[in-house]
DNA sequence: TTTATTATTGAAAATGATTTTCATTATCAT
DNA sequence: ATGATAATGAAAATCATTTTCAATAATAAA
């Protein structure tokens, strides 16, 4: 889908836009869930065989250079990624939410609803630091560390 | 140091305060570093050169699960520990602190001077979290993610 | 204090995610 | 088409972390 609008801003980067390549972003525009490499490469795998695990891994990498794609960790000892803010118009609720995570038992528990407060807040902080620290922010991300119910 | 007060700890979690255990902790309270599994093993060996990269991964392991230490991830491929908030009076500074990510280079900026507002939301926010999702929360980090100046 | 019980330890092996290497293939500019 | 170069897949290598297991240390019981 929007094949020239990938097209573009490969070629902005100096990279080509290829089948594994489109593939792998079709998959994650498709799912509305945190992925591993390996999930991506499975799933892909049935519709194109020929993928190899190793180009997943790559294209993830590009992809986060790109800002495409972000890079979660929820402390499993692997990766898990999803499609940055404002790229997949259709499920654009999965994104953006934020994360409480039992440090007991690992349950984690996303959230999404933030508060008017909370998303002002966020924006302003956000100005705040590119400006101290002359950084271009184009995403955060919020871990919150503690017990859950079962295990308080 | 305080031994007595980190003996109840552990036997309160029905373990045992060892000797191991107590470099370990001694030297995560002396570094004010993010410290991976490695570097701890390097440095307690220094002075206590029978201790084994296992027990270091082991007691990290139970020193996150008592909440003594929170573990960090800035997409090395490997664990960052440092000591929950509160944990070591001398060097507070160090702790709760927040990142800058960048996602082309990987280089990583720190910071600490949060504005009021920032500290007050995020305890209204935390404790709404807490009351909505029953989870008893210790500890929050926030990532930010963009391009540094170099990259740009 | 001695003994019994149980948690903890270290070494080595195993695991599992991610990277590297390298020869082959696909894509793009000409 | 053709040549230059980026991208690919398979296999091997790497590296962090876990597991296994026999030996040891810490605690509780006698």
């Amino acid at each position: 889908m929007q094949c020239q609008h990938w097209k573009k801003k490969f070629m902005g980067w100096g990279c080509r836009f290829t089948q594994p390549r489109q593939f792998i972003i079709d998959m994650l525009l498709k799912s509305n869930k945190h992925l591993t490499a390996e999930d991506i490469y499975i799933e892909v795998h049935k519709s194109y065989p020929n993928i190899g695990l190793t180009t997943v891994y790559r294209t993830l990498e590009l992809l986060e250079k790109m800002g495409i794609v972000h890079r979660l960790d929820f402390g499993e000892g692997k990766s898990r990624y999803e499609l940055s803010d404002g790229i997949g118009i259709e499920n654009k609720t999965v994104h953006h939410h934020h994360h409480l995570i039992c440090t007991n038992c690992r349950k984690i528990i996303n959230y999404t609803d933030f508060s008017e407060q909370e998303i002002k807040l966020m924006k302003e902080i956000e100005a705040e630091l590119s400006k101290k620290y002359n950084f271009k922010i184009t995403a955060h991300q919020i871990y919150f560390y503690g017990l859950c119910a079962k295990c308080k």
